[in-house]
Order: C-alpha cells, then sequence, then structure tokens
DNA sequence: CGCCTCAAAATTGGATCCAACTTTTCTACG
DNA sequence: CGTAGAAAAGTTGGATCCAATTTTGAGGCG
C-alpha cells in the first residue's frame, strides 16, 4: 500500500479530497482480498501508509462502513467486515427477486443498442483470464439488461450487494464455479430477451442466480468448517 | 436545537461517543420536518448550536449521507437530501417486490405470539392521535409479520426505505391518506394470514402498499407542481 | 498454576489550528 | 448600467495536539 501523495506533489492527478481518494484505495484492498476479513484497520497505521493524518482515514472508514466493508465500534479498531453465509443466501434471494422484476420492466423496452452492449460485456468476459475484473463485467451485463426499467435506485442497491457478495469468495472458489455454465447462461438469457418470453426469461434468472450461487455457497461453507484454525 | 452536553456535565447519561448523538440529533431533525428538505447544514453552525467541535459533526454528516438523509459534495455545505416523486414510487415498488417475498417466507411460521404483537402494534396506532409516531409503529406492525422469515438484512434495507420514505410527506398530506383504510387494510392483512390463504395475503399486501402509495404521491406531486415558489 | 487487580502503553475520539476551495463583494472597464 | 475580474470573506478539508477509553502486561493473591 504506497502513499497517496508523494511529497510535494501538487499539480498532476492530484485532485479530489484526500478522504475520498482514502475511501478508494481501502475499497479497492478489501475487494481484491488484499484485505482479508477480519483484518483489523488501525488508524494510526493507515495513516502511516498512506501519507495522511488519521482525520480523512476516520471519515473514510465511516463511509466503508456505510458500503458494509468495515465495521466500526466505538473506541475499538475498524475492522473488515465479513458476510456469513446466511447473509450470502439472503442477498442472493434479494437479487432473485428484484432483478426478476427488473427485468419484467424492461424487457420490452430493449432496444438492439442494448443487446450490442451485453454481447459486448460478454465477450470480454469470455475473453478474460484474470478474474479481478469477472465480477464487475458480470454486473454490468446484468446492468445493461435491466437499464431501460429506469430504477436507478433499486439498479444502486444491487450494485452493493454485487460488490459484497462477491469478495466473500476466494479466487479457487470462484474458478471452479465454471464460468462456462455461466456463459452459457447469460448466453440464454439474452436469446430468451431476444424473442420477448418474458415469463421464460424470468424464470431463467431466478435460476441462473439461485441455483448458481447454490454450488459457491456449499464450497464456501464447506471452507469455513474446516478452515478453522487462522 | 440545544445543546448535547451541558457545560461540566460529566456524570448522567453522558455515555457514547459525541459523533453518535449529533447523528441522534440531526437524524430526528430531519425525520420530524424540523430541518426541511434543502436546508443547509454549516459546520460551524450546527457545531455552535450542539457546542462540540466540527470533527464529531462531520462524522455524524457522513454516517447521515449513508442513511440517504444528507447530500454531501466535497468543499460544499451538506445538503438535507430531498426524495423526487421517481424516487418515491421507485421506493414502493421495492417494498412491493421484497415484502410480498417476506410474508410468503414467514406467514407459515407465524405463531400466536406474533399476531398478537401484531395486533397490540394495531391497536396503539388507533389511539394515536399524534402524528410522529405512527410511520415508526407502520414499520413495526409490518416487521413483525416479517420476523418469523428471518432474513435480517431484508429487513434492515426495508427499515431504511420506511425512513426515508415517510419524511417527505408533510403532515397534512399523511393525515389525509384516511387512516381509517390503512387500519381496515392492515386488519384484513391479519385475518388473510390467519387464515393462511398465502396467496390472498400477497395479493392484499401489494395493493395496500402500491395503491396506498397512489393518492399520497398524486397529492404531493400536485404540492410540488404549485409550490414551486420559495 | 491460574486469576484478579491495577498501572502503563497503545489506540481511538474530540478540539484547535492552518490550508484549500467556494462564494460573495467590490471595482474597473466596456 | 451591466458585466468581467479580482480581492476579501466565509466555509469546508486536513494536520496536529490533547483527552478518554481500551488493551496489555506485570505483580500479587488464592
Amino acid at each position: 500500500m504506497r502513499p497517496i501523495a508523494a511529497p510535494a506533489d501538487r499539480s498532476p492527478l492530484r485532485r479530489g479530497t484526500t478522504t475520498a481518494k482514502v475511501v478508494e484505495v481501502l475499497r479497492e484492498q478489501i475487494l481484491s482480498g488484499a484485505l482479508d476479513e477480519g483484518t483489523q484497520l488501525r488508524q494510526e497505521k493507515l495513516a502511516a501508509q498512506l501519507g495522511v493524518s488519521r482525520v480523512p482515514i476516520r471519515e473514510a472508514l465511516r463511509q466503508l462502513e456505510a458500503e458494509g466493508l468495515v465495521t466500526l465500534v466505538s473506541h475499538k479498531s475498524a475492522v473488515v467486515s465479513g458476510l456469513s453465509i446466511d447473509d450470502l443466501e439472503e442477498i442472493y434471494d434479494i437479487r432473485a427477486r428484484l432483478e426478476t422484476w427488473l427485468l419484467e420492466q424492461s424487457m420490452p423496452l430493449l432496444t438492439e443498442a442494448d443487446y450490442a452492449k451485453a454481447e459486448e460485456l460478454l465477450a470480454q468476459m469470455a475473453d478474460l483470464t484474470e478474474n479481478q475484473h469477472w465480477s464487475s463485467l458480470n454486473w454490468s451485463f446484468h446492468a445493461a439488461l435491466y437499464a431501460p426499467a429506469h430504477r436507478p435506485r433499486t439498479l444502486e442497491l444491487l450494485r452493493k450487494l454485487y460488490l459484497n457478495a462477491y469478495r466473500h469468495f476466494p479466487l479457487p472458489i470462484r474458478l471452479t464455479g465454471g464460468s462456462d455454465r455461466m456463459h452459457r447462461e447469460h448466453k440464454l438469457l439474452l436469446d430468451l430477451c431476444r424473442q420477448g418470453d418474458i415469463e421464460r426469461a424470468k424464470a431463467h434468472l431466478e435460476q441462473h442466480i439461485l441455483l448458481g450461487a447454490r454450488p459457491l455457497l456449499s464450497r464456501l461453507k464447506a471452507l469455513r468448517k474446516t478452515g478453522r484454525q487462522e
């Protein structure tokens, strides 16, 4: 974690408040798994590492708490938050409810431009050998399908759920999830939308969300049971 | 808005951090309408009024931003946030999706204790001539029905939506909403649950949420159109 | 040997001070 | 007279310092 501001770095990409940049750095670290869940975040240590004072650190931690990435208890050090299996299952349930509804709203309004964008995103996902950006692309793909529904707050809500859900699956688990299967399901979803078959598309999306999560969750469950040693 | 800590007030109910108390005071003021939407929140002014420094004020504002009660833009003063008609409609849509789902999950699990609690809350609502606590009781009533579903995150999410939605209806609008109609619908919902008729209960709940919002929204729409003068 | 107590160290919370940015006001020029 | 530009005032952002709380650990007692 390198300092944000090199000493006497005044001109180039030095825009925005310090707090905002601390938030970005920490969020990136947490989402990428560099800061594992349960890690203590000492204000002074972070301040020293990033080359700033503790004030923006504290404000950043508050914002990250709001995003569900850290947990704050007064007079104790902030901790990178974790999600229980139950929490994750609940998140997938919420996704299933809200996304099928969004799809129902947006399907009749989807234009060729929307389909093109979705396919472009699918192509990018297929190319990725790296994993880091897969979840971001996955979200973009889904969001593209829901965009015509014009429900910005719902989308924002779902975006946060996506963010929080994915980081809790360690890399090996995400990879074994069968990205080829994901790809096939995404393709099928697009096809069903193009055919205008609302009911089948909704049903397929629901299965995609709920059943797709199943293997990930059971692997994670097993992992957590055995991996209780630190 | 009186100071939080009288000078040299050391012993009695002086627990918790200053930030937490600032959050409470400001949230109360905003939800009650004492601080209207669009009101500028100057840090120094608030600090002086509450008898604290600007640091806890700033942290409190960040937290309130996360709750959707204020809007922050860097280097500009915080503003009590407002919700557009579209936002409100979207909130009611989300409520309809999530609450019908929660009810479906919890209905088979409802016990006599749950019904008793719900009826107790209904009785309290009927007694209220005051309005301030009605929305809080309304939330408690709904939450009581969904409790057996054991979906704490979903409940928390809905709680925030309730908070944000109700404060945007000025008092006169809320009163004309026909609290008797609300009461009848709540009673009917309870009856349908007791009869175990899941489908009718869900349908009724959906109507209750979506149609109940309709008159409030159209009144508000009219009010905002005419009331553009400041 | 374990556990409790209490003091010292570490850490977070809050206040004050200074810097950066925004808004307002005043002035000069067209 | 109106407007553009610059100076001044006002407001927020960040750093440093002090206070309050928690954690650590050493010593004593059962």
